[in-house]
DNA sequence: ACCGTCCTTGACAACGGTGTCATTGCTAGG
DNA sequence: CCTAGCAATGACACCGTTGTCAAGGACGGT
């Protein structure tokens, strides 16, 4: 770490432009500053050019907080996003959907990492709320979601995403989660597998749960029993997940094929494979996609979600919440494709 | 996509409950709900109870941008985030870490997207100072910054990460890139490589040129000439690396040894490599950390900055400035770290 | 009993804008 | 020439909250 002297010295007057100083430079009312700033009709284009020259020269942005205030509708063009973590692929391509939504509105969006942590959840949701913003969108955590029924009812727009939430009626946007995972189980089955594992993330989580479902009940539509089939759940890092792996493998009947139910799990069960030289011969499907699995050998089969359609679909429906639709919630499913890259389709050893 | 009927219907009365409504129902003043709602001392404690329960019991939550209007030293708290991309690894790690250091304030941040597009960047800058953001910390693309001198001079702090401005005095918050690529370079000279070429990202991008000449530098410090090295610049998609990489690799005296200068460039190296089946025959050294590439075979040699720690010096830098520390303009270089997987360490193949 | 403090409390202005409405000056129609 | 009608403009209240300040009450010391 280096520092580099200079004169900086002196600090803010902040003594920032107001629609008054405006208006007294450009010797106009300051109502007609407000009409300029604005585009309103009814201003003469002499006085339009007055105020706009005026407004350069002290470099004058308009306080949006201030206007707000008395504004009708009340809109602060501001929505909140609330994810898994913004470090995470998966969150930040939905992050990028709906921003894309966002700005073609002139909507900034606050954004802000859960870590499926609840506590943390009721704060972020609260200091969203202080901040009015216009509609929340929300990957949540909480079972239950309805200290949020009077928000709703007071206005403020609510769009799940991701994940489906219980205790109240608003618009959901999600994957396919169990018939994603059955398709993907199905893919195993198909290639011969009868000893299947399934690696899950928290079972609390909503999509968890979906998935786990998937799986389970595509077994049970081709006659396979679950009772034996290992179910490991609440592998909520990569690190659990490949002791978790590793485990599974190393333990007497290990199964032939792997379903990992979640990004991290996936990845954690495949350098469990590799450390024991087993990537060829144990197949593994994944769900929701990762970056450059398909250069790895062989590639990682996936059922790919579409987080960013997923990020922009909620934004969409927010806005058309904020646009005065008042029709019944509504659930939009945003369907995930099977790639089969290779891992997904390596038959069982015969023995 | 299904829709799910229910009942939904009417809408916002608009009926959010104002600190007068609290005051009202408590039988207090509205001040005394100021001071219980802001912990401010002197309130007894029965009266205190009264406003809790007053509040509680509408669901009252406080307006911050009307409270900030007043309030002194005009805090919003709230921060402005311009990345290049939202869905980029990179800047995902950045904004996590500017997060994590707001959140302990009760700071929230605006993130947005920059794709490094100079008038996408002014609209955003102004969409912040609108809404009086207290601090920007910002990846800038534009060559100069000195249109946010004023705003600089007017209080707001400003901090740059990533890129180094032109034009104004602010702190930054950069990784050593000539160095790193210095390090990069001698590191696949050492493995005995002769034969090197640069695969670059946009020429007019400040990182781009330093580790340019960063890889220059160290050439002609160990006294191979530069003069027929091929530098193929404004690579800023994973196609254009891939393409031009193809070119390189099918052209008449082609590298040993491949230094590639952003994590998106790395990856269409790579693509090519494979491509041509040359992935274990020349070497690649890349700039910037890519998740998963250690799985690889052979693993891809990088220099991986910190992008996380960036983002979390930024975030405090930018706190001791709205904490009043008026010294002058701080650098502070976050080191990178060459990490060896393989792809560097391949020698140079005798012919 | 008297007075000076300190603790509580609320009235009121102010923050930077927008909504409403009244005022002024033209223009066009009769 | 008179007047209705409209364009242009600004005075003023108000949005929801905080800063200031003054007033009232309790309390302790003399």
């Amino acid at each position: 770490m280096t520092t580099m002297s200079s004169q900086h010295g002196d600090r803010k007057p902040d003594t920032r432009a107001t629609m008054r100083d405006v208006a007294a430079l450009a010797g106009v009312g300051i109502k007609t500053v407000s009409r300029v700033i604005n585009d309103e009709p009814n201003v003469s284009s002499a006085t339009v050019a007055k105020v706009r020259d005026a407004a350069e020269r002290l470099d004058y942005h308009p306080d949006l907080n201030a206007g707000n205030l008395r504004r009708k509708g009340r809109r602060t063009r501001t929505i909140g996003l609330v994810v898994g973590s913004v470090a995470n692929p998966f969150s930040g391509a939905v992050h990028r959907g709906v921003e894309d939504t966002a700005v073609e509105r002139g909507v900034a969006v606050f954004a802000s990492s859960l870590d499926d942590d609840a506590t943390r959840e009721h704060r972020i949701v609260g200091e969203m709320l202080r901040r009015r913003v216009d509609a929340l969108i929300l990957t949540t955590v909480r079972k239950n979601q309805s200290q949020l029924v009077p928000e709703l009812a007071r206005g403020t727009v609510l769009v799940f995403v991701d994940r489906e939430p219980a205790g109240i009626d608003a618009d959901v946007v999600v994957t396919n989660n169990a018939e994603a995972a059955a398709e993907a189980t199905a893919h195993l089955i198909e290639v011969g597998h009868r000893r299947l594992a399934y690696l899950g993330d928290r079972r609390e989580l909503w999509t968890a749960q979906e998935r786990r479902r998937g799986f389970l009940e595509q077994l049970g539509a081709v006659g396979i029993p679950t009772s034996g089939v290992p179910v490991i759940e609440d592998l909520h890092t990569e690190d659990a997940a490949y002791a978790a792996t590793l485990e599974l493998l190393d333990g007497a009947n290990p199964p032939t094929g792997l379903f990992s139910s979640q990004n991290l799990v996936t990845i954690g069960a495949l350098r469990a494979l590799r450390e024991r030289g087993l990537q060829r011969r144990v197949a593994l499907v994944g769900f929701d996609d990762v970056p450059l699995v398909d250069m790895l050998e062989p590639g990682v089969t996936v059922v790919a979600q579409n987080p960013y359609d997923m990020g922009r679909v909620a934004a969409q429906r927010a806005f058309a919440r904020m646009d005065g639709d008042t029709g019944g919630p509504v659930r939009v499913v945003v369907p995930s494709v099977l790639i089969p890259r290779g891992s997904g389709e390596i038959a069982p050893e015969q023995r």
